[in-house]
DNA sequence: GCCGTTTTCGGCCCGACTGTTTTCAGTCG
């Protein structure tokens, strides 16, 4: 069951697309975006609050807020109703063919009575839309190719992939002539799990040269639009690349503009209107006179606009510019600031690698701790008992690992379904580390799996909770919790969330972070490596913590070996 | 429909590219 924000948000994003398609006032639709946008990403769940209590979300009014009133009373919104009589879903579904809009979708419906994707494929077969104003040759031909794409749409790329071929381009264009500057912006440097399409920046003297390379990469499958200042391909790797080239002095304000979030833009480019400043990539500049006041950093435009640097994982417009206004934006943590590792896995049990090979790949990150956690007997394909284990443990004592980094002798345990785990207290106590995971029965009840974590929480021996919802990207949904719930057990208890820094769990995610924060949880990232290459994952997880505002005091793993003792000793005897 | 470090009314981010157009609307990010 999602939650009732959820719920809210795709209803107005729906009603906010019906506005647009029926013709109706854009700054209407704009409002109802915004507030799908805000709700989606509030704190607080909506059906909790009252009228009163609504309207103190940004970007929701009084209209609004009875809106979702009336939703979460009646199950419906009459004013949504009235345009979803009108105009048929599946044509609300055109609008996500690549270059079909809005306004065309109505055009389609109106002049022809399409409403399904098939049907528009049918009627331009059939040359239907030859007669139709503003329908070209070439825009058949556009149409067509979308509902291709559509149809096998990847949809987003894990994190990875996408940073794979972001660096791989910035690497071949730095290499083009007249290059002075190159890095990817987008959401891939806001950090966000899952990836649309790169955003590449290039500074140059001149665009032939780097436009050219760029569209002969071998990756490149097909050149989607051409020009001097911007060039769109599709890949291989089922992701476009866009190029955009500005001048070297509009670095700044290109970067910026081109990292996003759209969200965060536009509240920028206000606040610039407010002040009689206009923001565009190319700079910000006087409105009166045309003249260019600053453009070269980042910083520059910001400090300008009476706000300091902002790191791109906060742009959001999730409370940034104020916090940035209020001289309360939080010091992110960083990879560097990681002094270790507290979920990772050997040989023993499912890893590739052997135990020598992680600790010795693991000092050469510059650890000063690392946690070696095999599965414990519950996950039965493992194969563990209580005599490998303390074999392992005895192997651990004895190893003497580079740079004098200390080694954590830890286990994974299985949450079972009623809460328990492998081993029993008097066993679990000798270990420096606990970490406990849900591997199984993910369909139990609300109330059920609630109850499962938050009795884990209470083992006194549980240190951290590993990837919370077990959701896998793009492939298993997260488990129906009542997460506040637990969020509020973890900081009653003293047990860590984890946030799983693999590629397709990054698990808690940006939102849950942000929510268990506020209820005072303390967190690890954990590259939950099951091979010498997996370690290197944790950026991911860092990105991720970033984004839900963490700080180095938030975060376990940062903190001095003395301190996380401590923080692990929990309930123990 | 929302909102105010000029405003409780009159604004609401900005530019590139494409295709169908003879000066611009639609789409996208």
């Amino acid at each position: 069951m999602a939650r009732a924000n959820d719920e809210v948000a795709a209803l107005f994003q729906e009603y906010a697309d019906l506005i647009s398609i029926t013709g109706g006032d854009a700054f209407r639709a704009r409002v109802y975006e915004k507030a799908a946008r805000a709700i989606g990403g509030h704190h607080a769940d909506v059906s909790t609050l009252d009228l009163k209590g609504l309207q103190e979300i940004p970007g929701v009014g009084k209209s609004t807020a009875e809106k979702i009133v009336e939703y979460l009373g009646t199950g419906s919104v009459a004013a949504v109703e009235k345009l979803r009589a009108k105009i048929p879903a599946g044509v609300r579904r055109l609008t996500a063919i690549p270059s079909l809009g809005p306004k065309k979708a109505l055009v389609l419906y109106q002049e022809l009575g399409i409403s399904s994707v098939d049907e528009l494929a049918d009627a331009i077969h059939e040359q239907k839309l030859r007669d139709l104003k503003g329908f070209g040759p070439r825009t058949e031909e556009k149409l067509l190719h979308g509902i291709d794409l559509l149809r096998s749409a990847g949809d987003r790329v894990l994190v990875d992939v996408a940073a794979d071929l972001a660096e791989s381009v910035v690497d071949a264009l730095s290499e083009a002539s007249g290059v002075l500057r190159c890095a990817y912006a987008g959401s891939l440097r806001r950090g966000r799990e899952t990836i649309g399409d790169i955003d590449v920046l290039v500074a140059a003297r001149t665009p032939g040269p780097v436009m050219k390379a760029f569209t002969e990469l071998p990756y490149v499958t097909e050149v989607i639009a051409h020009g001097d200042k911007k060039t769109s391909v599709r890949t291989d790797r089922g992701l476009n690349v866009d190029l955009r080239v500005v001048p070297k002095d509009s670095w700044g304000a290109a970067l910026l503009y081109f990292t996003g979030s759209k969200a965060h833009n536009i509240r920028i480019r206000e606040r610039a209107v407010h002040q009689k400043l206009k923001l565009s990539e190319y700079g910000l500049f006087d409105t009166e006179t045309g003249e260019r006041i600053v453009s070269c950093t980042e910083e520059d435009v910001y400090a300008r606009l009476g706000l300091p640097w902002i790191a791109p994982p906060l742009r959001e417009d999730r409370g940034e510019i104020e916090a940035g206004l209020e001289g309360t934006l939080p010091e992110l943590v960083t990879e560097a600031d990681l002094r270790g590792d507290l979920h990772t896995h050997t040989d023993l049990t499912d890893g590739l690698a052997s135990l020598e090979d992680m600790v010795a790949a693991a000092a050469g990150r510059g650890y000063a701790y690392y946690a070696i956690t095999d599965h414990a007997p519950d996950l039965s394909m493992q194969r563990m008992t209580k005599e490998r284990m303390l074999a392992q443990r005895a192997q651990v004592r004895e190893l003497r690992p580079p740079r004098g980094m200390r080694l954590l002798h830890g286990v994974e345990l299985n949450i079972g379904p009623e809460g328990g785990v492998d081993w029993p207290d008097d066993f679990l106590a000798d270990f420096d580390v606990c970490v406990a995971s849900i591997h199984s029965h993910f369909d139990q009840s609300r109330d059920a799996l609630t109850r499962r974590l938050v009795r884990a929480c209470e083992n006194p021996c549980v240190n951290v909770i590993g990837h919370p919802t077990t959701r896998l990207i793009g492939r298993r949904s997260g488990i129906d919790a009542d997460l506040d719930e637990v969020f509020a057990a973890c900081a009653r208890t003293g047990t860590a969330l984890e946030i799983n820094a693999h590629p397709d769990r990054l698990d808690l995610n940006d939102e849950h972070i942000l929510r268990a924060k506020r209820h005072g949880v303390r967190f690890a990232v954990d590259s939950h490596a099951h091979a010498v290459p997996h370690l290197a994952h944790m950026r991911y997880g860092v990105a991720t913590a970033q984004r839900g505002w963490l700080t180095k005091d938030d975060v376990i793993n940062t903190w001095t070996l003395t301190r996380l003792r401590r923080f692990l000793r929990k309930g123990r005897a």
